[in-house]
DNA sequence: CTCTATCTATCTAATGATAGGTAGACTGAC
DNA sequence: GTCAGTCTACCTATCATTAGATAGATAGAG
């Protein structure tokens, strides 16, 4: 259990998220975490080791959030606007969702970590249109589950993306009014 | 004027909607155009300079395919159709938005250059909800045409975003799903 | 003669990465 | 028990490369 590891994963998670993979050096989490840059590479000898690592915590940590709201919300709606609260707190700390940044820089990431991003979008996709279909009868909506996960999905991380520039909420209070306008 | 210019310009959009901001460098960008680096401070002394006339040239080139839809296109349906396929041809070159680009880089660009940001996503919101408003008829959707125009705009945007990691174009087609919903 | 549009040459800072060292904890053999 | 050997988790020091940026020269146009 090495815990300074953990430590640098979450620290350049945060970094990232804020200002891109290109922006994160070695250094820069090292200085974070309060180590050296060669201890950096002690724990991930490439920069696309530490991406890597990265994208499965986060990958892991949505997935945990995920359960959580299938345990404690009930209904189609309180499940979706839990769903949304997960981009919310994002917005909120003034980040980017970690995949979607690296969606942005993903012509320079190696396969493997490219195919762990879209791990993480079929993944949330597929848990959203198993909640429609769950709920197929709370749905006003004459869209199929599958499109309208990756209609919430996608608009979901553009709002979140596009709200940032200005610093505002909009983007992410019309995906608010798109979720109540499909739930009965 | 200026026809190094505007092939430096033209040259830097079409790196930085492939790969970022961050990994344009005034030498990789100058040899693509042929010239040297220092050729390239002449024109633009500053990365943040760059960034601005790039920002600028893409909102411009942006406006006009939004005039040629309102000149080519009859109904609310094939305005929005050929709104999409703005989009559609971005993510069938392999690209991204070049301000959806930089607005995941947002944090690293100066005030004025986020500005530009914000007006070009302001524009093409405007843009949508005057298209919804002139054809209030053809519309089917409870949601206002501000609603719609942030929903549609943030989508799309986050669509070729997703797209774009797994090569397909299965977001892009939601959002053409989404589109025919709202429209009679 | 001056202005534009380049060039060569160079600077400093930062980057990813590597080599090699070390203190301390752990482990198995005697 | 202890002691050599090994492993973990760092460290210092350094490298080559690349980055943005600048100074100063130059060739040609008007």
């Amino acid at each position: 259990m090495s815990g300074r590891r953990t430590e640098l994963e979450i620290s350049a998670i945060d970094t990232v998220q804020r200002v891109g993979m290109q922006n994160l050096s070695f250094r820069t989490l090292a200085d974070q975490v309060g180590v050296r840059s060669s201890s950096v590479h002690y724990y991930f000898p490439e920069k696309s080791d530490l991406a890597s690592a990265m994208i499965q915590r986060y990958i892991g940590e949505f997935n945990e959030q995920l359960t959580r709201i299938d345990q404690r919300n009930a209904t189609l709606r309180k499940k979706l606007e839990a769903f949304l609260g997960i981009f919310e707190k994002v917005i909120k700390a003034d980040k980017f969702c970690l995949c979607g940044m690296m969606a942005a820089e993903v012509l320079v990431l190696n396969d493997d970590n490219r195919a762990l991003l879209a791990e993480y979008f079929q993944q949330a996709e597929d848990w959203l249109k198993t909640v429609f279909k769950e709920h197929k009868k709370q749905l006003s909506s004459p869209l199929k589950p599958k499109v309208l996960a990756k209609l919430l999905m996608s608009g979901l991380e553009g709002a979140i993306l596009l709200d940032r520039v200005d610093g505002g909420s909009s983007r992410l209070s019309a995906q608010r009014e798109f979720i109540r306008s499909i739930v009965r």
